[in-house]
DNA sequence: CTTGACTCTATAGTGAGCTATAGGGTTTAT
DNA sequence: ATAAACCCTATAGCTCACTATAGAGTCAAG
């Protein structure tokens, strides 16, 4: 009845099928995103369509590569969800930022520790004849690289980032 | 009625609430590596209590260690159980360690690239007031970080490790 | 004006890595 | 000899991040 049932669109909008299309997120994962209030359309089709603007795009990208990072999803929630409060928790947003560049700068310190773990273990596996028996210790060369903690209760680590 | 239960032990054996204690690692935990074949008691008391050795406390380090840099049980399962079967299968460990350590080398280098981002949000936040409005713009800062991952599927990466 | 591609909601299932519980047996200290 | 603290198996449940399904409505092309 209407003549154009999106009536806002300054720009063009996207439907959740586009959206996904040309961010590789598949639309379940965009639903879903939304039930975590990650992302939400910016209106509504009278049929309950959801319609995006583009800062949708980014705003997937963004997720994606905290994502790919080992942020989780709640890291993710906390990060937007202050934004979206405007100003006034700063230093809430100032600890957060603090505390994941700590943690990832330890993080990358391991994963270097362990590449050149990996790489002297490659590189003893190269030097091998395929039978000699001592290969069976090399495995000490991995089970008995260093393992300094900054907690004693090593679960700890793994949810902190 | 036999004096010594522990006939094999040369040295003291571990129940596994002292393994758990000494690693860190719970009980339950122990029992779930077992069904995985990550770690196996080097005998059974006759009640069928699980004894293990100081090896033991290696082996759950190193699980700990490649675990929490996002190595799966299935890795690790598959680094040890091929150090099992002796070696005849280096191509196959060489090729999983090749893999591990270019998936690394990349995973590093994108962590800096995040972490030096978060830094300049950071700093950027720290120069603004609290109730400055262009706040809002800084997420374009975290929104607008260049993202480009190796493959156009972008889940695939954090399988590879 | 119908067909097929798309969308909606709601709910259930998946896999990884645990954790908890039930219902029992064993060891150890008093 | 009894109670606490430990151990056993088997099974169920949990969190995270999705993915799939059912059952229904909507839109765009021919």
């Amino acid at each position: 009845m209407d003549l154009q049932p999106r009536q806002i669109s300054q720009d063009k909008l996207l439907k959740i099928g586009e959206l996904a299309e040309q961010t590789g997120v598949a639309v379940g994962t965009i639903r879903y995103y939304e039930t975590l209030d990650l992302i939400h359309p910016v209106q509504r089709g009278e049929s309950g369509y959801r319609f995006y603007d583009k800062s949708a795009i980014r705003r997937l990208q963004f997720i994606r590569k905290a994502q790919s990072l080992q942020f989780t999803l709640a890291d993710i929630q906390q990060v937007l969800g202050i934004r979206q409060q405007g100003t006034t928790i700063c230093p809430l947003v100032q600890d957060l930022l603090d505390h994941k560049i700590t943690h990832l700068g330890e993080q990358i310190e391991r994963m270097q520790s362990l590449k050149s773990d990996l790489e002297v273990y490659r590189q003893q596996w190269l030097d091998r004849p395929f039978d000699d028996p001592r290969s069976q210790e090399l495995c000490s060369l991995i089970e008995g690289v260093t393992y300094q903690e900054s907690t004693p209760k090593s679960h700890h680590l793994e949810k902190e980032l």
